[in-house]
DNA sequence: AACGTTGTCAACCGCTCGTCA
DNA sequence: CTGACGAGCGGTTGACAACGT
């Protein structure tokens, strides 16, 4: 072995320009006093390395050095075995699975590379956080978000059934899950993605935005712009995913969700591969528009101006700037995120905090959007108010303003519309064009449904099969997170011009220029299988489709 | 052609955690 | 209980190639 190290010192030593670097005493020289190398490895290092582990193998790394006489720290040896040398390394470019799945498990667990590299079968756990530091600086450059915005839904969904069933994601032997299940879904989303590359749905995922802005406002930073279109379908694998949520002690480590970085790989490839561009976005010059729209809710901008220069990579997972915390909540501590508009990073109205003090706010960001979103749609009172952040405001004061589409134009400003919630009221607006029947069953005998949310309703209403043979009225009807704990998911390409996306919190129709073309449920619990034809929704009366045709 | 920017990759560094004497 | 040690993890850096201006 020495031999060989000889063969390495003298021959074997690359003339690379910057040359092995040899550890000097105090970052690395062995206890033997043997100078050890730095810098590239060398294939006759490697064969010592592999030679060593066949015959010893793998642990135990400082022991590398004294028994095969390799110039290289044990630290060194092991990455270098971890990284290059042990068998069943994929190397190439991630496969559309794995960056959905990096973007999946990123979205749950941070920057946790080796527990990610777990459910990647031949991948590294430095080659996932070169992947992900890449995406992450190309989107925030471009000023994209970084999740897919399943994702996030997902995690949204999650973060509400994982209240009761919280643990360790790793703690779940979940990684069946990933490896044998989502694997398999993932296909079948990608199949699916494929199939529509020329043609992906113009799916703006209005929820989106919440939680774009949970982030985004919480962190200050359009970096963490979520709203995206969504490109990809809410795929079964989320729901079929045993993969419980983060427990809220991993969750909140910090105190909330740990989404460390928002980005939609999928923003990049996809909707711009297709040309889509946001309404308030119509094209690569104001690229950042979606983000825009977010960044201006910082209460009062009205602007679409971006403001992610300055906008530190990694910022803490949430930070309220500008905000006053003293307002926020009701009771103290007060909650990270709870009581503060997602959007708006404004405090949330008192009746909103207090609206459900089961909610699930604790677990995180993304779990208080959605519950922020059943509250803001429910109490359906606080974007209104274009002049204020009273929760005074009633639910007839918004149904005119929040005209929901965003799609509208005139509404496409978004800061002037709805002034100072700015993309608050997209989520509010959102909330009411979904049919959300949580605000159904609560609000509307109340009657305190704003205008859209009565028209999501009758969509709603609408899109049931057959409402008297269901024994479904829309009071009846079951509730989103029913739906949404059922096995439902969008068919693919089926779905390219329409979709119905739902979570836990909202039933978001939205269309392509086919509206004729119908929606289809998988739900199992309640219509598997069956076709919802939306050709008897009275579609102008849908906010959130009605100016889907509209879309570039 | 020169230069700057960006992306990718490989490797190192510092820290934390678990184990063990 | 405590300190030493090894292993592992996440962050960071540097080299290099590709690309654009």
């Amino acid at each position: 072995m020495s031999q060989m190290v000889h063969d390495i010192d003298d021959g074997e030593l690359p003339s690379e320009q910057n040359g092995p670097q040899l550890n000097d005493e105090s970052n690395g020289g062995s206890a033997s006093g043997v100078i050890l190398k730095k810098g590239p490895w060398t294939s006759a290092e490697d064969g010592i390395l592999v030679e060593y582990v066949k015959q010893h193998g793998e642990g135990n790394w400082n022991a590398v050095q004294k028994h095969s006489g390799l110039s290289r720290c044990g630290k060194s040896c092991r990455l270098r075995w971890a990284n290059h040398l042990r068998p069943n390394l994929k190397k190439g470019a991630f496969t559309a699975e794995e960056e959905w799945l990096i973007a999946e498990l990123h979205a749950k667990i941070g920057n946790k590379w080796a527990r990610m590299a777990a459910h990647l079968p031949g991948r590294t756990d430095n080659e996932i956080k070169n992947y992900w530091n890449t995406r992450i600086k190309r989107h925030q450059r471009a000023g994209l978000p970084l999740y897919p915005s399943e994702v996030r839904l997902q995690e949204s969904k999650e973060s509400q059934q994982g209240q009761s069933t919280a643990g360790k994601i790793g703690d779940r032997g979940h990684t069946g899950f990933l490896l044998e299940n989502s694997y398999q879904k993932h296909d079948i989303l990608f199949d699916s993605l494929n199939a529509n590359q020329g043609g992906l749905p113009y799916v703006l995922d209005i929820p989106d935005i919440s939680a774009n802005n949970i982030l985004l406002k919480g962190l200050g930073s359009s970096q963490h712009c979520n709203f995206l279109p969504s490109t990809l379908p809410y795929h079964k694998h989320f729901h079929d995913s045993t993969m419980p949520f983060l427990s809220s002690s991993e969750v909140t480590r910090n105190g909330f969700y740990p989404l460390h970085h928002i980005q939609d790989y999928t923003y990049d490839k996809i909707a711009q591969s297709i040309g889509y561009y946001s309404p308030l976005n119509p094209g690569p010059s104001s690229q950042n528009s979606l983000c825009y729209s977010h960044s201006l809710s910082n209460g009062n901008s009205s602007t679409s101006k971006p403001t992610f220069e300055a906008v530190k990579l990694e910022l803490p997972s949430l930070q309220y700037p500008e905000t006053d915390l003293s307002s926020w909540g009701t009771s103290p501590p007060p909650p990270l995120l709870d009581s503060v508009d997602v959007l708006t990073g404004t405090p949330l109205p008192t009746s909103l905090l207090e609206s459900d003090s089961s909610s699930p706010y604790n677990s995180g960001l993304l779990d208080a959007l959605l519950h922020q979103s059943k509250n803001l749609s429910s109490s359906n009172n606080h974007c209104s108010d274009k002049s204020s952040n009273s929760s005074t405001a009633t639910p007839g004061d918004r149904a005119d303003s929040s005209t929901l589409y965003v799609y509208e134009p005139e509404c496409e400003d978004y800061a002037d519309c709805v002034s100072p919630f700015g993309a608050t009221s997209m989520l509010n607006e959102c909330l009411a064009v979904s049919t959300n029947r949580n605000s159904f069953d609560e609000l509307q005998p109340a009657q305190t449904l704003n205008e859209n949310t009565l028209k999501a309703e009758s969509a709603y209403q609408a899109l049931t099969p057959n409402s008297e043979d269901q024994g479904m009225s829309m009071l009846d009807m079951p509730r989103p997170d029913v739906l949404l704990d059922s096995d439902w998911y969008e068919l693919g390409p089926a779905f390219t011009k329409n979709q119905v996306d739902v979570n836990n919190s909202r039933a978001t129709l939205i269309g392509g220029d086919d509206l004729g073309s119908g929606f289809k449920y998988m739900s199992e619990e309640i219509s598997s299988g069956q076709v919802w034809n939306l050709d008897s929704c009275t579609w102008n009366n849908m906010p959130a489709v009605c100016q889907m045709s509209d879309l570039p």
